[in-house]
DNA sequence: ACAAAAACTGAATCGCGATTCATAAATCCG
DNA sequence: CGGATTTATGAATCGCGATTCAGTTTTTGT
């Protein structure tokens, strides 16, 4: 019987299992380092979430809904032309590395397992950012600055692939010193819209 | 005291190790259905390997080392233009998801683990990886079919990050229905040489 | 103020799996 | 062939952490 949604307390259990899991990783951090730094015992995790694995999951789709929702906005009030959306996606997605570091290393890791053994639970929430993906490449397609000989779901599964692993790279790399982020994002647009040419 | 690196059981162990690692994931798999599926008891393979943690890292190695033997065998013997090597790298690496994918499933998630967890563990193999295929941009930057432009490490990245989410996304695919994995390998081949548009 | 209900606590419990090691089996060599 | 050495076995051991739940504290309602 978990707790409602919006309570504080767990709002707060779901922001120190972030911290802990992104610096430990699910496997190796312990439910009662998540309680301790929620500043509650290692018993009300479970007063709130199911299991360790409940937690992960309600982690996940609270992180990706708030992603998912500022993207969004973000996408509502900048230009309609498929490019333009694009790379405002891709520097929003990689501004994360900078402006939410641990949320960056949470999903780059936690996706990965939750597409490979967390079968039951299908991801919606990821589903619809790549839909969103989607949605761009297509609208890509019909305005002709994405080539119809291309099949938008592999062009999908690469654009998200790839902004992943920079996130990743650039999430590592600011731990030690300041990463250009607007640059990485310049650049990585500039490389699907035009190539490498 | 690990045994001989040649010997014919270690080997077993490794094949065992791959795909019980592949199917349940590093986290979720038992040292004991590794024995079983190697057909040895379960102290046994502690003869070979260190702990659970060295099996995963030895397997890493030597799979790595499988795959890039095997691409430098490739790359020797294709045209020696940066496109063309990038065309035959693409294929190959998302080759593996028909013909081997256990291993393509295991490395598109440990690699994740291990640039993250094992942090003692620089995992050298695959920046060896890397930097074959940061020859090849290089060598493109200077032939002139990649601008000089674009960095050459985030370019290294943003083809990697793809290369790997395309694999697992047809290695998942391949389950259920045959997939045409020269066709996603042209594709992605042109998405990075000419862009999307 | 008081009783009842709700929320929280944290040590104990329990299950699990990595690893050990006494024993058995296999191999080697004179 | 038989003893010595090496290799393999697998149940027992041990450590660990997820989870429980009896007891305590806090909150709510009259």
């Amino acid at each position: 019987m978990a707790r409602e949604k919006g309570s504080e307390k767990r709002q707060r259990i779901l922001e120190a299992a972030l911290k802990v899991f992104a610096e430990r990783g699910f496997y190796n951090a312990k439910v009662s380092e998540v309680a301790r730094a929620a500043g509650v015992a290692d018993g009300t995790i479970y007063l709130y979430f199911e299991n360790k694995e409940d937690l992960l999951i309600q982690l996940f789709e609270d992180r990706m809904d708030f992603i998912i929702t500022r993207l969004n906005e973000e996408l509502a009030v900048c230009g309609p032309g498929a490019d333009e959306q694009l790379r405002r996606m891709i520097a929003m997605h990689l501004n994360l590395a900078v402006q939410q570091p641990d949320l960056a290393e949470f999903i780059t890791v936690e996706l990965r397992q939750s597409a490979r053994f967390v079968r039951e639970y299908e991801n919606p929430r990821f589903v619809e950012y790549l839909r969103i993906l989607r949605d761009i490449v297509e609208r890509g397609q019909k305005e002709g600055v994405v080539r119809a000989g291309l099949d938008s779901r592999l062009i999908v599964r690469a654009i998200f692939g790839a902004l992943d692993e920079v996130l990743l790279t650039l999430t590592l790399a600011s731990r030690s010193r300041s990463v250009d982020v607007q640059l990485a994002a310049n650049q990585l647009a500039d490389l699907f819209l035009e190539g490498v040419g």
